[in-house]
DNA sequence: CCTACCGATCGGTAGG
DNA sequence: CCTACCGATCGGTAGG
């Protein structure tokens, strides 16, 4: 048998989104990309159209994936302290699982050209518009305390946002214990009576 | 009278500052920051050594600030309640108040060679033992109640970071009032009895 | 002679 | 899939 086809679509995605992540998008060349794939930077362009394509790929589909375990995890979900509990470990999750994506979001959304970054910015809104609007039901219903649902629900989305750079899958706690521990802290946030 | 000199090392800094905050490190040319202050990109020169110790001291002169504001902000401070609240607060409004040097600090480390680095990364980590130092303390006389006292510090010190990314000074709350939520934010995360 | 600063260009590398 | 190479721009320094 011979060498099989070190190069696909896929595999160039991989391996920009590791290096955007650990160099920054503008640190990283194409040569770069090509190195760890073993091939030479202009064949890289017979898998992807552009550099600045490859990044708003890698964003857009971890925008995806994230609005579609958010999703998944208020499925069925009624009460309101349930689905934000279950709303914010779900955003840890994918914070703990998917560092260098989260990196690349949280970081490189300045060297994305305007009709592309501002579709990667509606899909945050709406991301973080789905952890308001519980946060602002839950109030209506007397079920959460919290005197700016607004303030709240930004503080809840952020405050999970670095545990991947003091996680490690192998450490103390499983993924899904940190989660727990940050889907207590937004119940307190909004001041929440515990069952 | 003739114009006086436009530019000098604080100048240079700031203008850096303000661009290494906008466009990035690498997106930003040192003929980008000299015509922000209409001079020669090669005159810089005569007001910093280079563009890698440019961001060093950004980032240096903002971890400095940061350390001082907290220190003065827990002067004289006893009770651990008050020392976890002064302390949000002022983490909070450096936030709020210094925007560009925060974002330098939060996306550019990367870009900063190994030993200048590791001299940030030790100032940001001695900021952070003291939150945890606080935390710590308070779960030991039994005022905070929280299980994971690290991971508490770690969310404490990430949740107003995006705060600056929707806070307008011109807006509905001022800098003060906004700190004053997530000082309210940070007791309840550590289960705090509140008076 | 110094400083502050200019126009021009250095050696290398970027995306393509 | 590679070598060769483009227009441009990079950080930094030359002579004057």
């Amino acid at each position: 048998m011979t060498k099989s086809t070190a190069v696909s679509p896929q595999a160039v995605h991989e391996a920009a989104r590791d290096l955007f992540a650990r160099q920054g998008y503008r640190g990283t060349s194409m040569k770069d990309i090509a190195q760890v794939l073993a091939v030479s930077a202009p064949n890289l362009y017979n898998h992807v159209t552009s550099k600045q394509d490859l990044l708003y790929r890698i964003m857009d589909v971890a925008m995806d994936r994230a609005l579609a375990a958010l999703a998944t995890a208020l499925d069925g979900v009624t009460d309101l302290a349930d689905q934000l509990r279950r709303a914010t470990e779900v955003t840890v999750l994918d914070f703990l699982e998917n560092p260098a994506e989260v990196t690349v979001c949280n970081t490189e959304i300045r060297n994305l050209d305007t009709p592309l970054r501002q579709a990667i910015i509606d899909k945050r809104d709406a991301y973080g518009a789905q952890i308001l609007a519980i946060v602002d039901r839950g109030c209506a219903q007397g079920l959460f305390d919290v005197p700016e649902p607004r303030v709240a629900s930004f503080a809840i989305l952020e405050m999970g946002n670095n545990a991947k750079a003091w996680y490690h899958p192998d450490g103390h706690y499983s993924a899904t214990e940190v989660a727990a521990l940050y889907g207590e802290f937004a119940l307190r946030i909004v001041g929440c009576r515990l069952p």
